[in-house]
RNA sequence: GGGGGCGUAGCGAAGAUGGUUAUCGCGUCGGCCUGUCACGCCGAAGAUCGCGGGUUCGAUCCCCGUCGCUCUCGCCA
């Protein structure tokens, strides 16, 4: 079986200048436009590399003139011609191949295209689903192009940087015990052993702690996950990590190194500065100012406790809540020529607080001459100075206060409020911030259970002065714990882990896991720990995140080559698929379908 | 599981208090064109207005249901 023989390209179509000129070249690629005149034809001519203009002149031979007038977009050619100098009125500026153009000799067709199902340009227009449909031709968008390069240069700039600093770049198996924490596990049914599964990792954790054990102090990975939830526009069901882990460090070691990396891999793939060390926020700091662990440091608007001033007011709602002892707090917002703190803007962020929980957002706008006036002003009457100055406000602000018996939700809410108002107001500065946010507490209380749990994972390490009091306050515990934020999103998570047999099983039994429980389940990891098990600590930064805000986009898609959508499926190759009974049997498994009809 | 948004030619959009021929741009097909570069000009084809039901003399439009996509809350250690 031969290949069919066809002109081989001796460059490509983002490399030729006036230098080339009179060299015969070989071109091979797509048919990016194509603007025929009649005796004159011009083909834009795409790869990977960029665009080349062709020409097929009035003089070329009939053949050549035929073939050129069948070509239609996206047609894959090969084109022999001559590289000519353009005339200087006909430079095109705006293209790198634009002082010149190749005069075709010879056009092959070697592959032809169908009608698109939409345009190729930078960005297409199609919906989204339409796209991974077809994500083959949205693929070859320069858009697409420039996005998925980029990501291939951020991972190999990471595996750069861990080579040279003696790490070791390990795999770990994909098919592993199922564990019973945190999110849904993808499981895989055992052919041999009826009943029994494998799970798809969602991170390599426990693995990468026991080749802390097996001595390999400095380990990554670029690792595949897996977790069975709702997908999200920063979130997929399969996503990719970098992993990594060492021994004998200390929570500010892991910082340190993943500051230098990202110094390094910026510069190198970016060309970007950052900081050498990251601004450092604790988890409460974070929630308190910001209104969540993820702040988006690049506009300044703070939230600010406003407990002191509410309990001055006359307001019901503020006393009610005060004295069952909840929170409030305000946010200062700047006027803006941007937005009218109109009522319905301020139903916007009305709407905003309450899907974070809020029942309502009081408002107060700020006048000339120290007035205040609209929503709750009328109960701060007489305190109009004492308010102004207390949020820092100035005339045309909008201060909105939000009390609610939960600390937590009246931040939360009140974030939603700032993210919105960040976007709304274009306080965006454009840029990348990176902080960590740290002394998260180990724990967090499950009101459903009524029990306590880990709030991130139960390996990781109670902060030392917390060693003693673990059982009595579990609700005070702070843990070596540490997430990385870059622009608003969580982009790292990790921690320095448990390696003591006796606090792990400590841990266990604060989470409500009876030992039992704990040995069925991660008996080989304590079992590890018994045989000389180093300090150890790690982080996971999220690739497709990371990569997604470097490409300046929204949507985790956009970074991934074959990325499934929201509903978990893939458009293009159409999985989740049926499959025959005798898989399913030979798995020992029988589908039984829900109530609602299916198919 | 809950909430919001969207669904009109291959693609992106417009549309009407409910009225008989549903617009526009891109693409497709045919023709013309010697300097274009999002080429231009002329012509043509292409739509059960997501699907089902209801109200009505009449529904793409109103109502109910349903499906799909999308954003989001829950969830995601």
């Amino acid at each position: 079986m031969s290949e069919e023989a066809f002109a081989q390209r001796t460059t490509t179509c983002g490399s030729l200048t006036k230098a080339d000129a009179g060299k015969t070249v070989v071109l091979n690629g797509w048919v990016h436009r194509d603007r025929n005149h009649g005796a004159l034809h011009f083909i834009n001519l795409r790869d990977r590399y960029g665009i080349t203009q062709v020409v097929v002149d009035d003089d070329a031979s009939k053949e050549l003139q035929e073939t050129a007038s069948k070509l239609r977009m996206e047609f894959c050619i090969a084109v022999t011609g001559l590289v000519r100098q353009r005339p200087d009125t006909m430079i095109n500026k705006d293209m790198v191949t634009g002082e010149i153009e190749v005069k075709a000799e010879k056009i092959e067709i070697l592959s032809k295209c169908l009608p698109l199902p939409f345009m190729i340009d930078e960005e297409t227009e199609a919906n989204e689903d339409l796209r991974l449909k077809y994500r083959f031709l949205d693929l070859r968008s320069s858009g697409m192009q420039k996005r998925i390069k980029l990501r291939h240069e951020f991972v190999k700039a990471i595996r750069e940087y861990f080579y040279k600093t003696d790490f070791y770049e390990i795999e770990t198996p994909t098919l592993i015990k199922s564990t019973p924490e945190g999110a849904r596990d993808f499981l895989v049914p055992s052919r041999f052993y009826p009943g029994k599964f494998f799970a798809l990792p969602q991170s390599p954790q426990l693995l990468k702690q026991i080749l802390m054990v097996g001595g390999f102090d400095k380990y990554f990975q670029i690792a595949r996950c897996y977790r069975d939830e709702d997908a999200r526009g920063d979130r997929q069901l399969e996503f990719t990590q970098l992993d990594l882990e060492m021994s004998f460090v200390k929570r500010d070691d892991v910082l340190v190194l993943m500051e230098d990396l990202f110094n390094q891999v910026f510069k190198k793939v970016m060309n970007i500065d950052l900081p050498k060390e990251f601004i450092r926020l604790s988890y409460e700091e974070s929630m308190n100012t910001y209104g969540n662990d993820k702040p988006d440091l690049r506009f300044d608007v703070k939230i600010k406790d406003a407990i002191e001033i509410a309990e001055k007011s006359s307001f019901a709602t503020f006393k009610d809540i005060i004295s069952a002892g909840g929170s409030i707090k305000g946010l200062c917002i700047p006027k803006s020529d941007k937005v009218n703190f109109s009522r319905k803007y301020i139903d916007e962020l009305q709407e905003a607080a309450k899907t974070y929980g809020a029942k309502g957002l009081a408002w107060i706008k700020v006048g000339e001459n120290n007035t205040l006036s609209g929503g709750v002003s009328k109960f701060f009457v007489g305190l109009e100075s004492e308010v102004i100055s207390y949020f820092g406000a100035t005339e045309g602000d909008l201060i909105v206060m939000i009390a609610h018996n939960s600390w937590k939700k009246c931040c939360t809410s009140l974030g939603a409020v700032r993210s919105k108002v960040g976007k709304d107001l274009d306080l965006i500065q454009p840029g990348f911030k990176f902080c960590w946010i740290i002394d998260f507490p180990l724990f967090e209380f499950n009101e459903d259970e009524n029990h306590w749990e880990a709030a991130h994972h139960m390996f990781s390490m109670p902060q030392a002065e917390y060693l003693d009091t673990l059982e009595e306050n579990p609700g005070a515990v702070k843990g070596d714990l540490y997430d990385l934020v870059l622009n608003g999103y969580e982009v790292a998570s990790g921690s320095i882990r448990i390696h003591d047999v006796e606090l792990q099983k400590k841990i266990f039994k604060i989470c409500n896991f009876s030992e039992e429980e704990a040995e069925q389940k991660f008996g080989y990891l304590l079992e590890a720990f018994k045989y000389g098990a180093p300090p150890h600590g790690g982080i996971a930064p999220g690739i497709d995140r990371m990569v997604m805000i470097m490409a300046e986009e929204t949507s985790i898609k956009e970074v991934i080559a074959f990325p499934k959508n929201t509903a978990a499926t893939s458009p293009m190759d159409d999985s989740p698929s049926y499959v025959d009974d005798q898989q399913l049997s030979d798995l020992h498994l029988k589908v039984v379908y829900p109530e609602k009809k299916d198919k």
